[in-house]
DNA sequence: GGCTACCAAGCTAGCGCTTGGGTGTGGGAG
DNA sequence: CTCCCACACCCAAGCGCTAGCTTGGTAGCC
C-alpha cells in the first residue's frame, strides 16, 4: 500500500514537532521516550504505533530540514558574490525562526551522530553547503569583492560557525527580527568593527 | 582531615584529563562510568574511590577551567580597547588548546547543565566575561576606535561566537598555531572580507 | 599497620521497545 | 438508514539491558 509513506497523517507530524522542541531543550539522548508521550498526552508504548525507534522520529526531524536547506542554498549561491553571500546568511537566519530544533539538535549531537550509519547523509549535506559557500568565496575573491588575502577556508569556517552557533540565543520572538539579525551580522562581517 | 581537598593526587588530576577526553569526544551524558574506568585501566567501580560520583569529574573539570579563564580574562581587559580586544580573542585561542575537553563540554553540554543546581557557578562566569567583553566594546565605540553604529550586544554575541565555536575544529597540532589563527580571526573581526 | 589504590560482584532505577488487547469512527453492503 | 467491521490510535504491563553507584575485601608501599 505504501499507505503510510504517502499519507504521513496529521498526528505523526505533530508527535515530531512535540519531540523536536525536547531533544532541541534537553538534548537528544537525554529526552526518553517516555518524557515524549508525556509531552503528547500519551503512553511511551504508543509513540511506537507511529514510528518504528525513536531514532526514526530524529531522523525524519532532520532529513526533512537539510533536505529544504541544501535546495534553498542551491538557488541562492547563483549571482554575485556580494549578493550571494548576503542570501546566504539572510537565509540562514530565516532557517533559525522555522527550524530552531533541527538546528540545535543538530549542532549539539553531531559529532554522536557521525558514528551512525543511518545519518552518514548529515556529513554529505555538510559537504555540500561547504561547497556552496566556498565557492561563493572564492568568486568573491577572484572578481575582486572580497580581500585577497583571505584564507577560504578558514573564512567559511568563521562565517558558518558565526552564523549558525547564532540559534543558541536566537528567539523567533525577539526584538530583532530575522532578516535585521542579517543585516546587523552582514555589516560585522562585510566591514569589520573598525571605526575609520 | 579534608586532605583529598588540599592534596588532590596526582592519580585524581589524571583521571579527571581521561575523563575530559571522553566527554569532549561522546559527550558527558552518553560517556559512562565503565568507558572511564576502561581508559583509565580501572575497573568501573574503583573511580569512586577518587570521586563520588560521575557529577563530580566533571565539576573539577568545569570549575578549574572557568576559574583561570576568569581570572585572565580580567588582567586582560585593562588596556585600551583595541589592544585589550587583541589579548581576549588571542587568549581565547590560546585557551582553545589546553582546554579543548572542557570548552567542547561547556558548549555541548551547556543547556542541560543549566538546569542543575549544583552548576549554576556557569552561569554566573558567563555573565563575568559577557560583563568583561562588553566593557572593551563600549570603551571603543565611545573613544571612536570601534563603529559608533555598533550594537554592543549583538556585538558580543558575535565575537563570542565566532571565537568559541572554533573550538569544534580547532586542534592544537594543526596547521597554525594559536596566536596565527587569533590574527586571521582578528583581521576578519577587526576589518571584514570586503576589499576596498 | 595504616592508607592509598584497586578488584569482584551485584544492587536499583530507568532506558528503548514489545506484546496483546481495547475503543471510537468512517465508509461500504444490505 | 442501519449495521458492521477494518482501521487508526492508544493503554497496560512488562521484558532485557545498561546506567550510576555500593559494598566488602585485598595488595603493596611508607
Amino acid at each position: 500500500m505504501a499507505e503510510s509513506r504517502s499519507r504521513p497523517s496529521e498526528r505523526r507530524a505533530d508527535l515530531v514537532r512535540i519531540a523536536a522542541e525536547l531533544f532541541a531543550e534537553r538534548g537528544y539522548r537525554a529526552t526518553t521516550v517516555r518524557h515524549i508521550g508525556d509531552a503528547a498526552g500519551v503512553l511511551s508504548g504508543s509513540l511506537y504505533h507511529h514510528f518504528d525507534s525513536k531514532e526514526t522520529i530524529l531522523d525524519e526531524l532532520l532529513s526533512s530540514y537539510l533536505n529544504e536547506l541544501v535546495e534553498t542554498y542551491r538557488e541562492i549561491a547563483g549571482g554575485k558574490p556580494v549578493t550571494a553571500l548576503r542570501g546566504l546568511v539572510t537565509e540562514a537566519f530565516r532557517s533559525l525562526g522555522e527550524h530552531r530544533a533541527a538546528i540545535t539538535v543538530l549542532q549539539n549531537e553531531r559529532n554522536y551522530l557521525r558514528t551512525i550509519p543511518r545519518f552518514a547523509y548529515l556529513t554529505k549535506a555538510e559537504e555540500e553547503v561547504r561547497r556552496i559557500w566556498i565557492t561563493v568565496l572564492r568568486d568573491g575573491i577572484e572578481t575582486g569583492s572580497f580581500r585577497a588575502d583571505l584564507d577560504p577556508e578558514i573564512t567559511y569556517r568563521f562565517l558558518r560557525d558565526s552564523v549558525w552557533v547564532a540559534v543558541r540565543w536566537f528567539r523567533q520572538d525577539g526584538r530583532l527580527a530575522p532578516e535585521q539579525l542579517a543585516d546587523q551580522y552582514l555589516r560585522l562581517i562585510l566591514q569589520g568593527i573598525t571605526n575609520r
